[in-house]
DNA sequence: ACTCTGGTTCAAGACGGG
DNA sequence: CTAATTGAACCAGAGT
DNA sequence: CCCGTCC
């Protein structure tokens, strides 16, 4: 998801712009709060969570892996003092290159986006909503779009009446963009170190606006619609560079060798990431409030079949975690696995082709001719 | 040469008992 | 119609 | 730590 690649350009073209932290950095900094990305979350969990291929069920085949994921990674979260904030950016469906597509997808977002606008009302975030997100995404992929827009039933959200995990309130963004910059920094989180990207100096050290950016992302590829046929990375920071923006491009490449999508909607993608669908920050109240035990036992055991004794637990470390108030040590957060892997990134030039093989950190590597 | 493209492979969560 | 997503990383090959 | 279970 995201722009294809722009990790990994960015370490190419601005290495200045990424710094690693450690995790004990973060805390009594910015108050503790963390916003993760909660489509992120949820695909990784019912991705990983699985058992003989499935992924987790009660009886009635209802999904629980991902509430599974949610629910002890959120505690162990707030054990060490650090207060998540999910935030649902409503991933579209895989995008092929079909127009349709296209804009059903962006019906798509937008239903979503309105209906989590609905659900801020509430200020609560629910293990329900956790599972009809998941019926969103799958349905997403599984199914055609109008089906997915059937299943997608906005009052369904209404039906809010168990108080989730941690009471977590939302705000709302989209991913990947501009305002995911809102404090300088995006965070990295999927392995240790915590990379920042800090937006300034990736525009500084590259050498563009805001705008032109954007237009190198839609040229990256991005999720809503497809890219010009020929242009890569490569081509496209220098292309931007020359002439500025997307438009300028078109009029003065060789069509030709570089056919461009039809009915491209790069304007449209334009248009969302520079005035994307951001609840005002300021209006809303994050709370982190006790958990609702026996809605809790009653959702997630009697409905899910989670084991009661660890649903108890959970609360039990939520509540303590909130008496605790400020005791920041997380010494096992993130329990650094020995194997971590820190120089991943080549910190040095841009040999960025020359990879060494790491060493047999991963043991089952074997080379098989095809 | 350079780099885009398309094929492939791999690993991805959290916990706790032994 | 096999059971099953996604990206990243790597490698081979072709277009310029 | 390794590996099976969680639902």
């Amino acid at each position: 998801m995201g722009i294809h690649g722009l990790a990994k350009l960015i370490a190419d073209q601005a290495p200045g712009a990424i710094k690693e932290q450690d995790i004990r950095n973060y805390f009594g900094r910015h108050s503790r709060k963390i916003a993760i990305d909660a489509s992120m979350c949820i695909y990784q969990f019912l991705i990983a969570v699985r058992q003989d291929g499935n992924v987790l069920q009660n009886e009635d085949g209802e999904t629980t892996s991902h509430l599974m994921g949610m629910f002890y990674r959120t505690i162990r979260m707030l054990e060490h003092g650090i207060k998540p904030v999910y935030v649902f950016d409503g991933k579209p469906p895989q995008l092929k290159s079909s127009e349709v597509r296209e804009v059903v997808s962006l019906l798509i977002r937008l239903q979503i986006i309105s209906a989590i606008c609905t659900l801020l009302s509430n200020n609560l975030l629910t293990t329900t909503y956790l599972s009809t997100m998941l019926v969103i995404i799958l349905s997403a992929h599984l199914l055609n779009c109008s089906a997915c827009l059937q299943i997608f039933d906005v009052a369904y959200i209404h039906k809010i009446a168990i108080t989730c995990i941690t009471c977590i309130s939302i705000v709302l963004y989209i991913s990947l963009r501009k305002d995911q910059f809102l404090y300088g920094q995006l965070l990295h989180m999927k392995k240790l170190p915590i990379q920042e990207f800090h937006f300034s100096r990736i525009l500084q050290e590259i050498g563009l606006t805001n705008e032109q950016f954007i237009d190198l992302c839609i040229l990256l590829g991005c999720d809503y619609c497809g890219t010009i046929k020929g242009i890569g990375p490569k081509r496209a920071i220098d292309l931007i560079k020359q002439h500025g923006c997307i438009e300028e491009i078109l009029e003065n490449i060789d069509s030709n060798k570089h056919p461009s999508p039809e009915d491209w909607l790069y304007k449209e993608a334009r248009g969302l990431f520079l005035n994307p669908e951001v609840v005002d920050c300021s209006t809303v109240e994050l709370k982190w409030s006790q958990p609702d035990e026996d809605g809790l036992i009653q959702f997630m055991c009697n409905e899910k079949q989670f084991s009661e004794d660890r649903i108890r637990n959970g609360c039990k470390k939520i509540v303590k975690s909130r008496q605790g108030s400020t005791q920041g040590r997380l010494d096992s957060f993130f329990t650094v696995t020995g194997s971590l892997s820190s120089k991943r990134k080549e910190a040095e030039g841009k040999g960025s082709a020359k990879k060494k093989q790491k060493t047999g950190a991963t043991p089952g590597k074997f080379r098989k001719g095809k």
